[in-house]
DNA sequence: TAATGGATTATGGTCGGACCATATGCTACG
DNA sequence: CGTAGCATATGGTCCGACCATAATCCATTA
């Protein structure tokens, strides 16, 4: 009965049927008005509960869905930490959600050539617009990338790092983002790879022609030996599917 | 009692420590062995709360969990249907996540700088390799968009579907989808505002432009006029700002 | 006979109250 | 003074009930 009143009290901040809705709704609010800061503790369950005279469950309902959606951290015995996802974290729980897409090699083709298409033109706006400290940064993640031919963990280390330079060239902090998730769900399709330093070697070669291109400001030049280099590297991982037509 | 000990039994399948989430781990593996198709109806919570030896509620935040990742579809009195997602609505999910990072005009900014990125890098992939078809697609399109000059909404339509040809054309589901959601995301920020003929006029003929460097098999001149097209748009987005610096 | 409307059933949504598991802090004892 | 253990806070789980909505079935009736 004091449930059915507040709630009807409250019933214009919820959009949903649902009451669960209904309080994640206002939360959602609450944190997008600031009342709730990043990293401050949401109020207790028992707290939510009697606030918006609803049971228990709606409220824990709604937390799950916050937490879902990534704007809560939950950890049991602690209440819930308020976070405002950046684009790695949102990319990041996207991909729990497209892991369904990427069991055949055609979901990873096409990711990958969504990759080989970002990077080339990458490589072409580094060689139109990279400044001397991008130069400077690059040629340092391609050293490192040298040094580590041979060692397979250091290498795709350096090798991922030579492109992260790449996607933060133009300042967008999406790119990165993008390069994260790109790096999250494709090693998982060409782990466990037994392969020689020429394989390295191969690589590091790629990168140094990225890098001269992008050095002599030959956007043109500096596509191509990106595409080149990504067609390689995906070469490569296509050997590793068993159906291989 | 019943129930720990057969929780216990299928402790394996869980990979959390919630028993929600053990449930929906499982759900999930089911869904993917394709036990249960696409539309097919999950069982009933009861059903579920016996098989798996868990109480109600966590067979309702399993749900609600696979809910949010878009995996069901759930309609009170219904039992809840198998979706499996594809790409626009993976990508859209992410939207949803995304939606505090635009608040700001810098965080619109950041989303509409990648649509530049994206769209000149597809002019120049249309320049080099549309087909004929493609380029008949394309110019209906661009025939369609000028015939609605004058009439907002069909030529916001119009000018959508142009554009949305160029994300076709390389041949990769993903491109549309990220498409879609552009469109999604960023009409929000300039709905409502009134414009003249003359707005229209100057996009159509930016279309004009990119398609006529395509048809030219100019990528250079292509990706330089969509780049003056995007920039121009952002400009009148940029207007509806209020806090303008 | 066929249409219609109400009872029955299936199912998700909500509730409240209990107990357990984990974390934190306080207190009392060594 | 320090540490072990108890008290408290809080999330996690369970149970059993009831409500709300949808689909189904069946009897009444035109």
């Amino acid at each position: 009965m004091d449930q059915s009143e507040k709630l009807h009290g409250h019933a214009a901040t919820g959009a949903g049927t649902r009451r669960s809705d209904a309080v994640a709704t206002e939360l959602v609010r609450m944190i997008e008005a600031g009342s709730l800061q990043e990293g401050e503790r949401l109020p207790a369950e028992r707290d939510l509960m009697q606030r918006y005279g609803v049971s228990r469950s709606a409220v824990r309902e709604a937390i799950v869905s916050l937490a879902n959606r990534g704007l809560v951290e939950t950890r049991l015995g602690h209440r819930p930490i308020v976070r405002k996802p950046d684009y790695e974290i949102a990319v990041d729980k996207v991909g729990n959600l497209v892991g369904h897409l990427m069991v055949d090699r055609k979901g990873v083709w096409n990711l990958f050539e969504t990759r080989i298409f970002m990077e080339t033109a990458l490589a072409r706006w580094a060689a139109k617009h990279a400044r001397r400290d991008d130069l400077e940064e690059l040629r340092a993640a391609l050293d490192a990338n040298r040094e580590a031919i041979g060692n397979s963990i250091i290498f795709d280390e350096t090798d991922a790092a030579f492109h992260a330079v790449l996607y933060r060239i133009p300042g967008n902090p999406i790119y990165p983002a993008i390069h994260k998730a790109y790096v999250d769900w494709l090693t998982q399709h060409w782990r466990s790879m037994k392969r020689g330093a020429g394989i390295d070697q191969m690589n590091c070669a790629g990168h140094e022609a990225v890098f001269e291109a992008i050095l002599a400001r030959d956007p043109d030049n500096a596509e191509e030996a990106m595409r080149r280099h990504l067609v390689a590297a995906w070469e490569f991982v296509r050997s590793t599917f068993p159906s291989d037509s």
